[in-house]
RNA sequence: GUGGCCGUAGCUCAGUUGGUUAGAGCGCCUGGUUGUGGUCCAGGAGGCCGGGGGUUCAAAUCCCCUCGGCCACCCCA
């Protein structure tokens, strides 16, 4: 391999693919905003500990996703491949229940070492958002409503489903955890091979395979709203009112789950077939055991995490800078006369392209190449006649100027 | 980690059963215009045919390995 390419999985944001995840975290930033959020920044990379103890040893992340590495003075340290355990160890080690109930934003680059497709990369990029320190529903229902905001606001909640679903509390998520188990194991030897393995490490998973042969047999799978208990039930039932409150459409998706012990209620992705396998946009829930399971003091939690790749491919092309005046100067002292327009200009509120260098007719093709709304040409005869000559880049049209007005006969073009 | 398809100019791609100096469009540069872009005309630069090995008189073309891309599985945002 060339040493000269980039990083398989990695990519260069250029261009319009670089506005584009402008727009989307823009719009974040803005949306939750309004929600009262605050925006929190944690560190790129933490001791491994912290990813590997609340993502569990068994899931895929922490098996074979996770760039681990040991640093000069022997810790072994991990890029993060998701920011809520960061988050989490941020509150922990900065003492932040006092302060309770928190809302935090975030946005970054995430890695996972994994084989690169449609909608998945090995750096890629997150926002997210999570609220601390709520136990009851209300919190649920204002980040499921602060997704569902968001994605409007980006032009693409029309294309998505917000799939929604309950895992319970402990105790019913536990009391249906057996139930399932058992009822795997009576189908063991008609489940696929995957599904045969995450029965041991992972069985609410079993319910999400692509197999066919599982999809029949998951067909008379108990439901986990079976396994309810009055509290879990009065739980769910609230965020749903809740949601149908705040106006914000869902579908129930009994088989929506997460596989994580601290996961518990509610559990929801805003979902689109238009992203190929990668159909999860915005993916969430409540994570009331993570923190305690840190090593933190319990304190429950509720949020999601966004791809902004996803995301950036389903929004609308963003427009781009405002198109730029371009400065025309020709010979030294023109230059000179012109770096002074320009900044004054600029501060005026203008957009200028000052030309580098060239004759004019390179730098008429400059003007053109940047989408020039008009060229402002000093020349030794304007010079002379302490004007500009502006020419409109659309007709053609040219006018002196004096340049005592120029800023007023600039003002058409903004 | 597994599987399918694919790597030729800056970009998008063509290149016959293996056969001489590997092509096109767009873009770029120069000139037509000593102070005028975008249109037009003329000319030009630019390729280790992803990399390595093999078969052959001869490889962009066939074989193997490898790196990368796309898509899917696994898993996930």
């Amino acid at each position: 391999m060339s040493t000269l390419q980039p990083v398989r999985g990695t990519h260069d944001l250029l261009a319009e693919d670089s506005l584009r995840h402008r727009k989307v975290i823009d719009t974040v930033r803005d949306i939750s905003g309004r929600y009262g959020f605050d925006e929190i920044e944690t560190p790129i990379f933490e001791r491994t500990e912290v990813f590997a103890r609340t993502l569990g040893d068994t899931s895929d992340i922490v098996t074979k996703e996770m760039y681990t590495f040991e640093d000069k003075g022997g810790d072994s340290l991990t890029l993060r491949p998701e920011n809520t355990a960061g988050v989490a160890r941020a509150f922990i080690s900065g003492g932040l229940a006092q302060s309770l109930p928190l809302k935090f934003t975030y946005q970054g680059s995430m890695f996972r070492y994994e084989r690169p497709q449609k909608g998945r990369l090995r750096q890629f990029h997150q926002t997210g958002a999570e609220i601390l320190g709520v136990e009851g529903p209300l919190a649920d229902i204002e980040i499921i409503a602060l997704g569902s905001h968001y994605l409007e606001a980006l032009g693409v909640r029309d294309k998505t489903v917000l799939e929604l679903n309950s895992l319970g509390d402990t105790e019913s998520r536990a009391a249906y955890r057996d139930m399932l188990v058992n009822y795997f194991r009576s189908h063991l030897d008609q489940l696929s091979e995957d599904s045969r393995e995450r029965l041991e490490r992972n069985p609410l998973r079993i319910l999400d395979s692509k197999d066919q042969g599982d999809r029949d047999i998951i067909e008379n799978a108990p439901l986990i709203s079976d396994s309810f208990n009055d509290y879990s039930r009065d739980f769910f039932d609230a965020v749903k009112q809740g949601l149908d409150v705040a106006k914000v459409e869902y579908t129930l998706s009994p088989r929506l789950v997460r596989g994580l012990d601290y996961y518990c209620h509610t559990a929801f992705e805003f979902t689109t077939t238009e992203l190929g396998a990668q159909g999860a946009l915005v993916a969430g829930g409540r994570y009331d055991g993570l923190i305690k399971q840190m090593g933190g003091p319990p304190t429950p939690g509720v949020g999601w995490a966004a791809g902004i790749e996803r995301l950036a491919m389903m929004i609308d092309e963003p427009e781009g800078r405002a198109r730029p005046i371009a400065m025309v100067p020709l010979g030294t002292e023109a230059e000179i006369k012109a770096l002074s327009l320009t900044q004054h200009l600029r501060q005026g509120g203008f957009s200028i392209e000052l030309g580098y260098s060239g004759n004019m007719k390179k730098r008429m093709k400059r003007a053109n190449n940047v989408d020039a709304v008009a060229c402002v040409i000093l020349g030794e005869d304007e010079l002379a006649k302490d004007v500009a000559t502006v020419r409109n880049m659309e007709t053609g049209d040219q006018v002196e100027v004096p340049l005592a007005s120029l800023e007023d006969h600039l003002a058409s073009y903004r």
